[in-house]
RNA sequence: GGGCUCGUAGCUCAGCUUGGACAGAGCGGCAACCUUCUAAGAAGCAAAGGCUUCAGAGGCAAGUUGAUGGCCGUGGGUUCAAAUCCCACCGGGCCCGCCA
């Protein structure tokens, strides 16, 4: 595929093109003025109050040429041939401001935004990413904590697709844990006679089975007995945990679907064990010298890894109690660090794909399959990815780090800087949030969260509009998860986040339900109005734009550049907060400016277009976040 | 001992990586529009049995509009310009296991 081709699958970006221009017609006009040319480009950016685009770069140049400000950008103004997009050049204290020809820019903006494609920028250039989310333990349902990581999971998915990556959508399942061995333990001597939803029996069990524990000493060692059993191929208990696991892992998956979360693949740690990765990784870490087995000392009889060896130890990792890492303990078995490193080494292709695929036990609503790792089927070309991006707690920072720091030993061109560890805060509860304890029990599900937000919304509703049943309960799900996701993701994902009913049911000001809202209100404009689309691009802008009407096509105008940034900087609130602020853009636009009593034809239409593009635009940016763009609500 | 992270309006947050013109949202609070009562009130208007204005105390599922609200944790530094970059400090959260 050329990238011409590519280009023209891609919506344009038309503030970027007209930066451009005006950046380029900037360093023309200084070096005919006899100015040195120098990353101008950072002094460019959108201004408020004056004109559209503003540059500062007269600033820059006023001591090393001993002139006023004032001077060089009335100087550089003089000189300058207006680029095209441009109607008006002005000066005001030393900035440099840009009006642009308001007519052809919203043409532009509302042509790029109808085009039929989801993908924003060709920066993935269809790299491989696997994006790991969120990889809860088998043994309990989702909670409101857990929450977060599946949703941030989805939402950076989406961006790197929207962004032109391929991505695939990774949920790891630790099957051999400690916690799966209790609940194992449990099922086998409280009980197995499982009722209601499986995840939350299970995790009932899990409870119990904690409770055992601190009762009675014994339990403790029989639970280690059973972890001990479970790792080993071919046992009655591995059989069993995969199969606790496997239908754990369904039940959870109709709660991920409820939320329109869906995975491509599933990988399964017991699979690792089984296919011998690990030993696979020692070998080549053992090439590669990176690993060490200490015949005496604290280390006898493990594989370690020395961080030490890294050149250029961050200071995070040069202060640590230990400069030695386990990966084998002494009595042979793996450290978790290991078993991360051996799949990490086949997520980025450099130990060879050797797993057998087969399909889930439960289908997508969207009908595609979910693939999973497992002792029997065939090879499929998943893994082998160029960048592996893992949702993870910030608690787990340091972990995540070595992890990275290890791929820096190995080395490989491939490992290098391709383990991007996406790290969010973790989520208070009143209580706090323990498996453990169970305290999901007290109703903090993400099941319950959804059931909630769903009755709250059918309440809103009412009986405004004459629908079926069905469709108020679709709708009112709908709004429910847009309300559930906006609160989830519009906080910076490094920041902690108390969770409290009242706001994440939240339908007002800058939220979910908010952006749907105006979604649906420009949909029901654009079916009164009898718009077609498709006659559009001709819509003539001469007479239309007024400051309310320019705004918003100013302000649809910086989705691309919102949206690459957000994936480049892993940054789903800067989406959410667009979205939002696009929805109060549009509705000032129409309550300032008749769309359908317009004054003309030719304004009607140029109005309907614009409102066209904002469907499309809210469309878009809803998308990414996961969140339906409705036609009524 | 070391490290990571957060600190911006009453509350919840955006902006910081790439310094730029008055630091932005949402919520809450405030005011108005609406409305009830005191009320058979007072004043004015009225070919009238009502209307207008004024005072006090409330109400409202919401709505709309307006105004208000900030030594950007503290102190230094760099710069024509600092919430933004650098240094130090203070306060909250988290992490440093042959757990996972």
């Amino acid at each position: 595929m050329t990238s011409m081709k590519q280009n023209n699958d891609i919506v344009q970006a038309p503030y970027e093109e007209a930066a451009k221009e005006i950046s380029e017609a900037i360093a023309k006009a200084m070096e005919k003025s006899g100015y040195r040319y120098d990353a101008s480009d950072a002094t460019i950016g959108m201004s408020k109050s004056f004109g559209d685009v503003s540059s500062s770069i007269a600033f820059y140049l006023a001591k090393a040429y001993k002139k006023t400000p004032m001077d060089i950008a009335a100087q550089v103004k003089g000189a300058m041939k207006v680029p095209e997009c441009v109607s008006e050049v002005t000066t005001e204290n030393a900035y440099l401001n840009f009006h642009l020809d308001r007519a052809g820019f919203s043409r532009k903006v509302v042509s790029s935004a109808l085009s039929s494609s989801d993908i924003v920028s060709v920066m993935g250039n269809h790299i491989k990413v696997t994006v790991e989310a969120p990889s809860i333990n088998p043994n309990k349902p989702w909670h409101v904590g857990s929450l977060r990581n599946a949703i941030l999971g989805d939402v950076i998915s989406n961006l790197y697709r929207a962004c032109g990556y391929d991505v695939e959508r990774e949920n790891y399942i630790d099957d051999l844990g400690l916690q799966v061995a209790e609940s194992l333990w449990g099922f086998m001597h409280l009980g197995n006679t499982p009722e209601g939803k499986f995840d939350y029996w299970l995790g009932e069990q899990y409870v119990k089975v904690n409770k055992a524990i601190e009762d009675n000493a014994n339990v403790k060692a029989e639970v280690a007995q059973v972890l001990a059993l479970m790792e080993q191929d071919g046992t009655y208990e591995a059989k069993l945990s995969r199969e606790l696991a496997a239908k754990c892992v369904a039940a959870q998956y109709e709660t991920s679907f409820s939320y329109h979360i869906y995975h491509d693949l599933l990988v399964w740690e017991g699979d690792i064990i089984r296919e011998r990765l690990m030993d696979k990784a020692l070998a080549a870490l053992e090439r590669l010298n990176v690993i060490e087995k200490p015949k005496e000392g604290k280390y006898a009889g493990c594989v370690v890894m020395n961080l030490n060896t890294i050149k250029d130890l961050p200071p995070a990792l040069a202060g640590l109690r230990e400069d030695v890492r386990v990966l084998m303990r002494s009595d042979g078995t793996p450290t978790y660090l290991a078993k991360d490193i051996a799949h990490h080494m086949w997520k980025l292709g450099i130990l060879a794909n050797t797993f057998k695929y087969s399909e889930f036990m439960v289908k997508r609503p969207d009908g595609k399959p979910i693939y999973t790792t497992s002792p029997e089927g065939a090879p499929m070309p998943f893994g082998n990815s160029r960048i592996a991006i893992n949702i993870i707690g910030s608690a787990q920072a340091l972990p995540q780090m070595i992890l990275a720091y290890a791929f820096k030993m190995i080395g490989a061109e491939r490992a290098e800087n391709s383990i991007v560890h996406m790290s969010y805060g973790e989520v208070d509860v009143e209580g706090g949030l323990s498996g453990r304890k169970g305290t999901w029990l007290a109703g903090y599900t993400a099941d319950n969260l959804l059931k909630e937000a769903i009755s709250k919304a059918q309440s809103a509703m009412g009986s405004r509009f004459k629908l079926s049943t069905e469709e108020v309960e679709r709708i009112a799900k709908s709004v429910a998860v847009a309300s559930i996701k906006f609160e989830y993701l519009r906080f910076s994902p490094e920041k902690r986040f108390q969770f409290t009913w009242e706001r994440a049911l939240n339908f007002e000001g800058a939220s979910g339900p908010y952006c749907q809202y105006m979604h649906a209100r420009a949909v029901r404009m654009l079916e009164d109005g009898g718009f077609d689309e498709r006659l559009e691009p001709n819509a003539d802008f001469s007479t239309a734009i007024s400051d309310y009407e320019f705004v918003l096509v100013k302000q649809m105008s910086f989705m691309n550049s919102i949206i690459e940034k957000a994936c480049r900087e892993l940054r789903p609130n800067a989406v959410a907060e667009y979205a939002s602020d696009l929805a109060s853009t549009f509705s000032k636009f129409y309550e300032n400016v008749p769309v359908l009593k317009a004054k003309d034809e030719k304004q009607r239409n140029a109005r309907l277009a614009l409102t066209s593009a904002f469907a499309r635009t809210m469309a878009r940016a809803l998308g990414i976040l996961g969140i339906d763009a409705l036609h009524k609500m």
